[in-house]
DNA sequence: TCTGGGGTCCTAGGACCC
DNA sequence: TCTGGGGTCCTAGGACCC
């Protein structure tokens, strides 16, 4: 085997939503639970001492499942399904409301536990991470005799270390690259470790399915299939240049690559964000004349969470733009760039008004969202504008 | 049984500038 | 006499991810 030149791992806490509830009511471990709804009830503890639990058969509205235990998901239960749909498939399955508060705890916590085993860490959301392996003192002195066998021991001891901080288990996939990583976590969920080497791609990653890598998602993998592609191994084997014709210059070229394993990004340690958004879906579709006020006071709501927003992280925004969802799922968004960046609910709630005027109303609402982004730092949205010297004469580069 | 909320990145056309 | 070739910014939509 070929000593690789980096090694990435990635790690994924397993049903983490779910997971945490059931450290808060271990009493439901193996039961088929559901984390999602808007006001789904929260457990009540009876006077004799027992519980009692929503249920999925009596969810009523426009929910979809966050998270399910894995006993939910035997049942046919996933991440993203409608609630009302979950529930002909598992109407018993118990419902627990979302606690975000509570998930971020747990992933500060993770995140921690990782960081005094391997430092360097990209974040990839509440519950999964990659980690640059290469440089860890295991992995490093492993190199030469046993690379292998340094990188699972690194693995096994980032999972004890989650295991302590959290109660929660994950799964772990190492190999040469974060595309290669973020298949393998998958392949022995949960609780598991996969090591993987460029020499394992035709075995394991080949035969799994074209959605299987990140990047493929329900319109490229649909695509692919009606192309007679179905596994990695087919796109693989498909010419590069037929690729291509199908899916363009860029995306074609980036399959084939991402097919045969390859994968040079880095991992980023840092990065800022480019908007912040607020957005709600109502419980009945809102007409826009004869449901105005109560419109206008969700859009009032949405600018002030999205003002406060900016406030507690310390940015402020040139582009505000809106986005509407009306009956029959057309979205529509509209934007518009000021001259200076804004934070105030006033400000953002004045540019939203310039994005309705845009929008034509002949349908029934179902959704309302407020974006900001084209965003600096607070501090120097606070500064004076910059004193500006008269413009220096310029020398005509035209060439009439 | 209609499909949450918070994000990122890409594409493509038009404006505008040199 | 029909009309180059960059570059950047803005806008709208869409795919994808967690």
């Amino acid at each position: 085997m070929q000593q690789p030149a980096r090694w990435i791992a990635h790690l994924d806490m397993d049903a983490f939503y779910a997971s945490v509830e059931l450290l808060r009511y271990p009493q439901l471990r193996g039961e088929a639970v559901v984390i999602g709804g808007r006001r789904a009830d929260a457990p009540q503890q009876l006077a004799d001492g027992s519980w009692r639990y929503a249920r999925l058969r009596d969810y009523t509205g426009r929910g979809v499942v966050t998270t399910s235990t894995y006993a939910a998901r035997d049942l046919g239960v996933f991440s993203a399904m409608g609630l009302m749909k979950a529930a002909l498939r598992a109407p018993d399955a118990i419902l627990l409301p979302a606690d975000f508060d509570s998930y971020r705890k747990y992933s500060r916590l993770f995140k921690a536990a990782v960081a005094e085993v391997a430092p360097v860490i990209e974040d990839r959301g509440i519950d999964e991470i990659y980690i640059d392996l290469t440089d860890v003192p295991g992995v490093r002195d492993a190199v030469g005799h046993d690379p292998l066998g340094g990188v699972k021991a690194v693995a096994r001891e980032i999972k004890n270390s989650v295991g302590r901080a959290t109660g929660l288990t994950c799964s772990i996939g190492v190999t040469p690259n974060k595309l290669l990583s973020k298949i393998a976590s998958e392949l022995d969920k949960p609780d598991g470790i996969t090591v993987l080497t460029l020499d394992d791609i035709p075995t394991r990653i080949w035969p799994l399915g074209v959605r299987k890598i990140n990047g493929i998602g329900p319109k490229a993998g649909d695509r692919l299939v009606k192309l007679g592609l179905e596994t990695v191994g087919d796109i693989a084997a498909a010419d590069p240049a037929w690729l291509v014709e199908q899916f363009g210059e860029s995306y074609g070229q980036w399959l084939h690559a991402a097919s045969h394993g390859r994968d040079s990004r880095p991992i980023v340690t840092h990065s800022e964000p480019v908007s912040i958004s607020r957005e709600t879906t109502f419980e009945r579709d809102l007409h826009a004349v004869h449901d105005k006020a109560l419109l206008g006071g969700i859009l009032d709501e949405l600018c002030e969470s999205l003002s406060r927003d900016l406030a507690r992280k310390r940015y402020a925004g040139k582009t505000v733009g809106i986005k509407l969802r009306f009956e029959g799922f057309v979205t529509v968004t509209r934007d518009q760039t000021l001259k200076l960046p804004i934070t105030g609910a006033a400000d953002i709630r004045h540019a939203v008004g310039l994005c309705l005027k845009r929008v034509k109303f002949d349908k029934r609402l179902r959704l309302m969202g407020v974006r900001i982004g084209n965003l600096v730092h607070a501090s120097q949205a606070l500064a004076p504008p910059p004193e500006r010297a008269a413009e220096p004469a310029r020398e005509n580069l035209s060439l009439f």
